[in-house]
DNA sequence: GCGATCGCTACAGAAAATGTAGTAACGGAG
DNA sequence: CTCCGTTACTACATTTTCTGTAGCGATCGC
């Protein structure tokens, strides 16, 4: 089951993806794990975010199942977490000639 | 110049741009003007949030040069913003396969 | 003038995020 | 066993953000 989201009730799942997404950390977080798993502290660390909301938007991006928490080697994407990213992966590319034309 | 982001002070435009679309609406937004522009109020109804909100996101979206307001038509995505559109589209299709995955 | 529509703003109350401190569980050293 | 370090995570008062509702000023057609 779609998980209802935040602002839109429509149960439509791009909406509720793009009301998980569109929550503060969340794209970060998900950032931050492209490469390797990272513990708690230190994803905290990295997007200095407060400790109560990187666990809530843990909590939610694991119901999501998009990251898993493996007790030797910390947060990583799961599967499914990994194909998203590689969706947003282009972002970077963009983002660099996004910035030139804010200029 | 980039603008500074809320979270991130980092200055690198993939953070700017992460802080930017995690903003609360600011993608359903950007998925709102997808096919054509869209009024003020049209906007707002169509995504029910406050007008307060709306507004704000919507002149962030303006300073990003992703969004632009014509008079005659209402408010449309720019050649910037058609561009991350483009790389968003296929989130559609993907998202129905994650809510498969989510039962 | 009058009404309708446009983008947009004011403002009080509600919700979410922050910053700091602390809890509980585990593992290894002494 | 006790002590120490590390882990994920929680409590809570303060601050920031968002909502919901009402309304403003400008513009257009009549």
């Amino acid at each position: 089951m779609v998980k209802r989201a935040r602002g839109s009730r429509t149960g439509r799942p791009i909406m509720a993806l793009l009301d998980l997404l569109g929550r503060r950390w969340v794209l970060r977080i998900v950032w931050e794990l492209r490469e390797e798993p990272r513990r708690f502290r230190e994803l905290q660390d990295a997007i200095g975010a407060s400790p109560t909301i990187v666990n809530s938007r843990l909590a939610e991006l694991r119901e999501a199942k998009l990251v898993e928490l493996d007790a030797d080697t910390g947060y990583r994407l799961t599967a499914l977490g990994r194909e998203l990213l590689r969706l947003f992966l282009p972002l970077h590319v963009w983002s660099e000639k996004w910035a030139k034309a804010l200029v």
